[in-house]
DNA sequence: GTAGGGTTAG
């Protein structure tokens, strides 16, 4: 399959929108700067006639200047200082609400405390804005406290139970904790609930990945009594819960039901049902809806090179990068970890490095330790493991587990125990707890029969706790999604998936006599060989899928890990004897395997 | 006079 992009190409150096009609588009950046020019002509007027001195005028002006967003905060904070006590409440909720915000949330969190300690009492419109600010704050999860003890004075002064802003605040706050249950502990006792509060929820679970949990909530509002009717921020999170899942029905049901209730498709929502598409497995249906919006913006942009770039599109993707770049929109630092992704699943190792130099001196934009690991990941899965390692040690600044974890994939790929070992060993040194290196260890050392060491690697998994990650795997049948975990029996049709599984095997010794079942040459997946390969997640998932889907009916996979050299054979087969396309997302990108061969080329 | 919920990558 290729996408069509010819008709992207030849409209390169002109506008395809201009001929469309502009109904269907949200308008373009509504941002006023000119305003902010006349809040301070407001305001220099206001000090000549001595206005700025009454209580009153200045909270309205500060008000003002802070609904203009956190980039007038230094503005706002001068304003605020200049104010003779006595404040009023409005003044310090309006000051709160500012640096709630800003880059700095903890510094509302001070000024709500200051405002306390000198005696001003907080209204129902302090806590909203406070609580936001412990939401923000940039590991909200490490420090609870904060807003914990918000909570407990607003309960004190008797706050919780009444006001809805509060209650959805409360959850937000505590959803962005990690403390989802609690967040879900106080919404289950809210008695009127609107769609901001249902929309907390749903982004919470979301936000905590827990995207089932997400959907059903969402599933749940339908059949509330109140008939709450979801709005563009409820679909936006659902249709972000469906990409993650791999939800396809789901997702589809969700486009339908965007039309049914005439709910306008904002860029927002066409850029959230093109990234749903292209996670789904759907790239040619992501593309045919990127292709007929009205108005991109760089998100839009970004979620299409980044949905070409996992299904190994990387023309495509490098195509439309240019393409954006000719429509003047200017590219972010999420679409080059797109670009470079793309260029990383198809081995283009010049052009990655080529956008990788650019993207600071043609287009500004410094690489983060992201863009660095899609470079590691670019040298390392081709082969180039030395010059990925020279990569990594002209890095400006600190290192981190992702990138050593790129080049582990690589030496694991390319059959490199030294460098391989090295680098998990690094990536122990930054997190001890890491699983993924010490399962590389131990199949490392027993793929060369170094058994001391590997008895070494599982003592140390086993008194610093760390579980292997299972792998799991599930298959959409029917709208339902079935999930199956490596080597678990429990499922009630496992008889049937067996005997599946033992067909398959047989037509692969007839097929490949070297490849009797569960034998391997080399050791170094990423799941633990101690489990058979026969019952790796995605082939309990295949069986399941061709068992339970009419002949001919496309099998979607998807896998938590990355998928191993066995699976990845077995699917090619599988899409052969039964006339089948297999369409696999594994952690890192899609296979989609039709009559023997796979879309990733054997490179991945 | 002021408020709560937002999509993209790794």
């Amino acid at each position: 399959m290729r996408i069509r992009l010819l008709r992207s190409t030849s409209r390169l150096n002109s506008n395809p929108y201009s001929s469309l009609p502009p109904s269907a588009s949200s308008p373009p950046h509504p941002l006023p700067p000119l305003c902010m020019k006349k809040l301070k002509q407001t305001h220099a007027r206001l000090i000549r006639d001595g206005g700025v001195g009454d209580t009153l005028t200045a909270g309205k002006l500060l008000a003002d200047v802070v609904a203009f967003g956190p980039s007038n905060l230094g503005y706002a904070r001068a304003i605020f200082s200049s104010i003779k006590p006595p404040l009023n409440t409005f003044i310090w909720n309006s000051m709160i609400r500012g640096l709630a915000h800003g880059s700095s949330p903890a510094d509302a969190v001070a000024l709500y405390n200051k405002m306390l300690a000198e005696g001003y009492s907080p209204n129902n419109y302090t806590f909203p804005f406070v609580l936001t600010a412990c939401a923000n704050l940039v590991d909200a999860a490490a420090t609870p406290g904060l807003g914990l003890a918000v909570h407990g004075t607003l309960l004190r002064r008797g706050f919780e139970d009444f006001d809805p802003y509060i209650q959805t605040a409360l959850v937000n706050f505590y959803a962005n904790s990690g403390s989802i249950d609690t967040a879900r502990h106080l919404f289950d006792r809210c008695r009127r609930r609107d769609v901001a509060l249902w929309n907390a929820l749903i982004r919470g679970y979301a936000q905590s990945c827990r995207f089932s949990e997400a959907v059903q909530v969402f599933r749940r509002m339908q059949d509330d009594s109140d008939r709450i009717r979801g709005d563009e921020i409820t679909t936006l999170s659902v249709v972000s819960a469906c990409a993650h899942l791999g939800a396809l029905d789901l997702g589809r049901w969700i486009h339908s039901y965007i039309g049914k209730n005439q709910m306008r498709l904002t860029v927002n929502l066409g850029t959230a049902l093109i990234n749903m598409y292209a996670k789904c497995g759907e790239i040619e249906a992501a593309f045919s809806m990127f292709d007929e919006m009205p108005h991109k913006d760089v998100r839009t942009w970004s979620v299409m090179i980044g949905g070409l770039a996992i299904h190994g599109h990387a023309r495509e993707a490098l195509l439309l990068f240019t393409e954006m770049k000719t429509m003047g929109v200017t590219p972010d630092s999420v679409t080059f970890t797109g670009v470079l992704s793309a260029c990383s699943h198809a081995g283009l190792v010049r052009e990655g490095l080529r956008i990788l130099e650019e993207m600071k001196t043609i287009h500004g934009v410094s690489p983060t330790i992201e863009h660095y690991g899609c470079a590691v990941d670019l040298l390392g899965r081709a082969g180039r493991l030395e010059k990925a390692l020279e990569l990594i040690k002209g890095i400006p600044m600190d290192l981190d587990v992702v990138l050593w974890g790129a080049l582990l994939i690589a030496c694991r790929a390319h059959r490199n125990l030294e460098m391989g070992e090295m680098a998990a060993k690094e990536m122990l040194q930054l997190d001890p707890q890491n699983a993924g290196a010490l399962v590389f260890l131990s199949n490392a050392y027993a793929s060369v029969g170094r058994w001391d060491k590997v008895e070494e690697t599982r003592e140390t998994m086993k008194e610093r706790r760390i579980q292997k990650p299972p792998g799991s795997s599930s298959v959409e049948v029917g709208g339902i999604v079935h999930e199956f975990t490596s080597g678990d029996p429990s499922h009630p049709e496992m008889n049937q998936i067996y005997a599946m599984l033992d067909e398959i095997s047989r037509l692969r010794s007839a097929q490949e006599p070297r490849h009797v079942a569960g034998a391997v040459s080399f050791d170094m997946d990423e799941e633990d060989k101690e489990q058979c390969l026969a019952q790796h997640s995605e082939k309990l998932a295949l069986a399941f899928g061709l068992l339970k889907t009419r002949p001919g009916t496309t099998v979607r996979i998807i896998k938590n890990l990355r998928i191993c050299e066995d699976c990845h054979s077995v699917m090619k087969l599988a899409s052969e004897a039964f006339g089948r396309t297999v369409i696999v997302r594994d952690r890192a990108r899609f296979h989609h395997f039709r009559r023997g061969s796979c879309s990733c080329g054997d490179y991945w």
